[in-house]
DNA sequence: TCGCTAACCTAGTGAACACTAGGTTAGCAG
DNA sequence: CTGCTAACCTAGTGTTCACTAGGTTAGCGA
């Protein structure tokens, strides 16, 4: 047993236990699966100490999301990531992607369950997260293939068919791992990135 | 309009129109999320009569799974791809498998949204449904993928990480057509299915 | 036309839910 | 040691849920 459990929290520390046994219980059962009662007994409080910090159950669900929305917009990632897109190593652009796709799902699964919850009953914050999250993300995408086609390095294919193709590679695995087989994945993280890169890119050079 | 909605239907079709809404409704808002309430008037029936057909609202969700299940057994389907696994044909064998994969998404993305509630809520149907449907079609993938590895004509990578990169190319985009862009695919079924196929088949073949 | 039965309804039940009014106490400042 | 306040609690509220007891009616066979 680590430190014995303080019973009594300041507000910030009670709040942030709050809402990492809300993660915990959302990604499990989902926002409608979930009671506050349950909620309140895994933080070890009663039930009004949750509404001293969220006015309800769902601002309390949107806190969650809002905040994985900010933990993954990571402008020195995403500086990387836009570089390396605008250079000609496709090899290094794909590498990274691949790594950052396959890293976003096996990081924390829970809030990729979370995601597809939020997804699946068509909660706005969800719209939000995919909206500028991953149109930023194929946007870079199809912008690389695209100038690569044109320098006559990649075969001639639609761009969007092929970024979404590659990012499925990767995030069927990620989707595999926080799902169905928790917390096991098929292989190491790098062997599946080079798999799947080197079959991607192989798979749509221009026969020279 | 078609014909006048029947108000007293025989035992056989009001419970095929129950299935039907319900089908509708929790792959919509889920099983918590939808209320038997909802379902009722979905049926223009009143409460009782959903529990004369079945016994809790949990069995009429467990029939639906189930029902699925089944209807994904196909045994022609399911035979004319093991016929193609077994050939050296793998331009034939992806090719049916990417249209067959893509299909089962497209066809009725209710059921795939339904499945994913499942899948999330940890369903044990759920479990049935991916450990019956899922694992056998990875094991006819590894084992041709392993055949042609072993003949010299796929590069040496593993199995599984292969099988799963090529069939996340294609359940991305399903994935996408059934939640984030309901009823749209970002090129025709034939494109998507022939540019995954090319990418992989070309990237995984050994150098010749 | 009449009677029978399958199909359906009204009007609830107790339980569980999100949320709250108002009181209690830990623990620090002085 | 005392008093103050932030943190917490007990004991509820009204509402909504899945589910039901018991009665009504449509519509077919004879």
């Amino acid at each position: 047993m680590s430190a014995p459990v303080k019973t009594r929290l300041p507000a910030a520390a009670r709040r942030a236990s709050i809402v990492d046994a809300a993660v915990e219980l959302f990604s499990q059962r989902g926002f409608r699966g979930t009671t506050t009662r349950e909620l309140a007994a895994a933080c070890n409080i009663s039930e009004p100490v949750l509404y001293q910090h969220f006015e309800t159950k769902r601002i309390l669900y949107e806190a969650i999301l809002e905040a994985k929305r900010e933990q993954d917009h990571r402008p020195g990632m995403e500086e990387s990531l836009r570089a390396a897109a605008g250079t000609d190593d496709s090899q290094r652009f794909f590498g990274l992607l691949a790594a950052a796709l396959l890293d976003w799902y096996v990081q924390d699964p829970r809030y990729v369950r979370l995601l597809m919850f939020a997804a699946l009953e068509g909660h706005e914050l969800s719209d939000l997260f995919f909206q500028r999250t991953v149109a930023g993300f194929y946007e870079l995408v199809t912008g690389h293939i695209q100038r690569q086609i044109a320098a006559g390095r990649f075969r001639p294919v639609d761009p969007l068919v092929a970024a979404r193709t590659f990012a499925g590679m990767l995030a069927h695995h990620g989707t595999i791992y926080s799902i169905y087989c928790p917390g096991h994945l098929c292989a190491g993280k790098e062997d599946i990135v080079s798999t799947a890169v080197d079959i991607f890119l192989k798979g749509i050079a221009s026969n020279e």
